[in-house]
DNA sequence: CTGTATCCTGCTAGATACTG
DNA sequence: CAGTATCTAGCAGGATACAG
């Protein structure tokens, strides 16, 4: 039998282990999508229809607005309660555990709002920099 | 000439402006991606080589790494140190105004820790849950 | 060691149309 | 009103090979 071949003790991480990176992600896919933190967003100041999430988020479809709230509900941040009138009416709210993300994605757009200015800066100078010069002289990044 | 279409005069958004929420998707589609913020957490305790780096992030690939630390670096959140010697070596380090963004994703990355039983349960359970049943039968979802 | 250049795949998300 | 179903384009991201 041939040695097995040594599989990588794997340093451990300095900033953590490797199971908070992936909780972590876990939740940055989530958060990080383009729509969920707007909707979450939207719902911090109460409960709405589906109609009013589509016409308070600029820009969404309608079919990325149900994925979204799908995605959400089934993590249980968000409860959906369908009222059997006519026409339908379907509210949308977070739960207890979507609160709790209310107030990290607020830090989050808190630091966007203020950096966004900085961000820009920076884009427009690294953006004018790069010379890829002629071959001759020494290429200096 | 025909008469211009009436541009819709946008309804005010009742959680904010449009403009906050260009900002905050434009963070969010780079703190969102998949490795900026474990490269930035990686950087949270100094500055670190480039083979550091990716050894420290379990998973990701060097290409990912070279684009990601060229977006943050573009964005002003990291900087890049090329020391001209040989072997070549590169050091990363945060900005200060990479620093400021560390809170707000440790407070994310606390949440994530924090939520990620609930979260898993949520879906346990509303996986269990759809019930297309068969045709005869009022559907009730 | 530190990248860049290709190739290739799957997913994300938009547009549109149709149903209860 | 509230959703589902399709179709499709674009791009994020992985593997690999090569270069300074």
């Amino acid at each position: 039998m041939s040695p097995p071949p040594a599989k990588r003790p794997r340093s451990k991480n300095p900033h953590g282990a490797t199971e908070p990176c992936l909780a972590v992600r876990d939740v940055l896919t989530r958060v990080g999508d383009k729509w969920s933190v707007l909707v979450v967003g939207s719902l911090g100041d109460g409960p709405l229809r589906f109609s009013d999430l589509k016409r308070g988020i600029e820009g969404i479809s309608q079919r990325m607005l149900t994925l979204t709230l799908r995605g959400l509900e089934r993590d249980g941040l968000v409860t959906r309660t369908q009222y059997p009138t006519v026409p339908p009416r379907v509210e949308y709210a977070l739960t207890p555990l979507g609160h709790t993300l209310l107030d990290p994605v607020q830090e989050l757009a808190k630091w966007a709002l203020q950096s966004r200015a900085a961000i820009q800066t920076a884009r427009g100078r690294y953006d004018k920099k790069p010379k890829p010069p002629p071959p001759t002289g020494p290429t200096r990044r």
